[in-house]
DNA sequence: TTCAATTAGTGGCATATACCACTTTTAATG
DNA sequence: CATTAAAAGTGGTATATGCCACTAATTGAA
């Protein structure tokens, strides 16, 4: 009865995200963990994989994130020889990734890892809320939030 | 066509989680910035004003976020002065954290904003979908994920 | 009471992510 | 064609977050 006095932060849609996000994350990254990958370089690599050379813009455009933040997150796989860059020939503004040969290795190794880890989530959180919690997701993300007039 | 001959990303359940957090959390970002917080302080602030001056270690907990990256984040806003921490007289262990004065009319000041934001991305999203996805959230959050075997 | 756990935080290090100012290229326009 | 505007990235700075090793304080057991 002390607890729940006031609201508390189960209102507020982008603290829950954000909570859950936690959570989650340090499940998948806690499974991925033996590779020596994170998620999110995970998913990134992944997404790199599935396009053609992807230019920067596009994989920013693709995972809804800052530009120059995902210049910051490319270096360390960069780094350590995950990924590569080069310029368009077409057009020197724009900079194209791709795996390297070992990157495509790791990808492969920590595929193997995540597909245990989804499939645990899947058993916990059960097939369909799963699916359902991805297609809320995938909804909120691609809405177009224009900023609010009393703002 | 050439699109989706890959599953993408939208499959995993981490990956979505953190596409949307981006998405909502700029949103949510925007909307506070005339307060000079971000989103996670405010509701950092809000945690900390709804707790009995808290310990570090129930505010972790609350909000499901390692401890030391909730002594890091607490920093800024100790240094603008919004919060202040005390040794618990009774187990010097525990640290309790408060709101200054300052701090409080800060929140108050934050939270009229992030009003404004939840009422527009609801009018957006929908209130019933938002209550939902909110659920939902929390339902994850709540799960226990043991680390599967095959890992 | 003494000494081995356990608990609560800290500090260092690394990644994640955003915004801004700036540079380089290209595209557009008169 | 010269100038201006728009597009694509980069680097710096700041917050967000997590892990690990370490310290201090308390608890528990011999």
């Amino acid at each position: 009865m002390s607890k729940e006095a006031l609201p508390g932060l189960s209102l507020c849609n982008n603290a829950m995200l954000r909570r859950a996000t936690r959570k989650i994350g340090q499940y998948y990254d806690d499974v991925l963990a033996p590779s020596g990958l994170k998620a999110t370089q995970q998913g990134l690599l992944y997404q790199i994989s599935i396009g053609n050379e992807p230019a920067m813009g596009a994989i920013a455009a693709a995972l809804i994130m800052d530009l120059s933040a995902l210049g910051h997150t490319l270096k360390p796989l960069i780094r350590d020889s995950y990924v590569e860059t080069f310029a368009d020939p077409a057009d020197r503004r724009i900079k194209r990734v791709r795996l390297t040969p070992q990157g495509q290795v790791k990808l492969d190794e920590v595929m193997k890892l995540w597909r245990v880890a989804q499939q645990h989530f899947e058993e916990v959180v059960g097939k369909d809320r799963a699916q359902s919690l991805r297609a809320a997701l995938e909804d909120v993300s691609a809405l177009d939030f224009d900023l609010p007039p009393a703002a």
